[in-house]
DNA sequence: AATCATGCACGTTGATGCACGTTTATGCAT
DNA sequence: ATGCATAAACGTGCATCAACGTGCATGATT
């Protein structure tokens, strides 16, 4: 094995630790650390930059976004996968159809490839959704209180306005997906606005990177089973998926980035 | 690597930060708080302003302006001068305030100079006004159908769902200021909306650039003397105001831009 | 034997500063 | 207002060096 004190697993974790304490780690550093070569720790960073515990970058990593960070800043983490993932989810959607973007990072995304030419309606409760989709789709914005964690309205009048569509087609933010968990949401409202506008859709589909296949959040929103399609990335595991594919849900693979 | 301190995205995200606080950074500045060359900078702004993170400008770069359309050239018409305006506009602001922002190019550079520090909670039917809002302060969201041209929500749902509040202050924008048309818009539905949410408020005031002022757009809104203030630019002249005034409207000059 | 982790070699890529001709903004004179 | 000179800022091309990922060999472990 190594002459370096750690297994890849050990000092894999203390990567992540340190990347939650100051934000970024310097190749060099590590390697000095470690006492590993620079292409042990690139290897690493790789490894995890591909399971998403950190962002690759030229002279080292720096940390991945919180899943719980707020809107506007969960837009700017990772947004070449989520480009990736938006352009294969974009595909499922039909000319006329109602569609549903609740508040998701990667349903910004989604929105950015909705171009005039698809001619659908989109329902939202995401302002920055809205406002991207505004000038090229008829939009139909679902009003009450935002939720800036959220990054968007939820909660009684959100869910009230809701109430009143009947989209032929909802693609819903997750937060967690997993066969047995189902998809799960990190605010409460959220997972609640979340379900109750799945089960008004004729279909439902959602996306997930691969950070958030097998994982669970704190809050239910519906089973993955009541979930048509699921659009993963290019490299997503088999392993990961392969319950979630027993359960009937049709995968859709995202294009290589 | 670099003898900087800062990774190439930090730098990158940190001159966001930058341009998200103020507006504007300096390329000279710049390099001397990262210690690398003007050179070096330059290459980021370029980069950044062609993923759309940011304008590049002789000597540094401004915050990014949002894709042109309908609602957004009027913003990009005269921002100097509506900037003014809004500064002026925001003083009538006080804390625990529910101020409505209808959907216009002057109530968004009004959106802008909101802080958290206003501890106010701002309604509006515009999408693009909730997403500069809802990191700030307490949004609420009005729902329903959204007018591109007009740059928000309007017809019987939005109607429906402002006739729920009743603004402490309400921001109306007006396509036309004068004495005896009074307040105007160009959209029909826009024109209802702005009427009944003013009707709703228990104060009422408008912005006019010195083009609106004197000036009547195809759709009655209210009468000038519903309004409580008017906010005019600093070399607005006091012939086109003086019949206002005599109406007992309460005139609000601007700064000198 | 097969697998995994590691370091080495090497060609490729990325980031940076320098040189230099071009462009822009500014101040001054008319 | 216009024209001119000047200095600063600009973008392009280039050289340099560090960082990069790939392929391979090796040693340790199962």
């Amino acid at each position: 094995m190594t002459t370096s004190d750690f297994l890849v697993q050990e000092r894999q974790a203390r990567i992540r630790e340190k990347l939650a304490a100051s934000g970024r780690v310097l190749a060099g550093d590590l390697a000095v650390e470690f006492s590993v070569s620079e292409d042990t720790i690139r290897r690493d960073l790789r490894e995890m930059a591909a399971a998403g515990l950190c962002q690759r970058v030229y002279g080292g990593a720096l940390a991945p976004i919180p899943p719980t960070a707020p809107f506007m800043e969960r837009v700017t983490d990772q947004p070449e996968r989520k480009r990736a993932l938006a352009r294969a989810a974009a595909r499922s959607i039909e000319p006329a159809m109602l569609v549903f973007l609740d508040a998701s990072s990667t349903n910004l995304a989604i929105a950015e490839e909705i171009s005039a030419s698809f001619g659908v309606t989109v329902a939202t409760n995401a302002p920055r959704i809205a406002t991207a989709l505004m000038e090229s789709v008829d939009v139909i914005l679902i009003g009450g209180m935002v939720d800036r964690r959220v990054g968007g309205a939820v909660g009684g009048k959100a869910s009230s306005d809701a109430g009143l569509l009947r989209p032929d087609l909802c693609i819903l933010g997750a937060c967690g997906v997993d066969a047995e968990a189902g998809i799960t949401a990190f605010q409460l409202e959220d997972a609640e606005f979340k379900r109750m506008i799945a089960r008004r859709s004729r279909a439902v589909m959602t996306t997930a990177t691969v950070k958030k296949l097998g994982t669970a959040a704190p809050y239910d929103v519906i089973g993955i089973a009541e979930c048509e399609r699921l659009v993963v990335e290019h490299d997503a595991d088999g392993e990961a998926i392969r319950d979630i594919v027993a359960l009937g849900v049709e995968i859709i693979r995202a294009d290589k980035i």
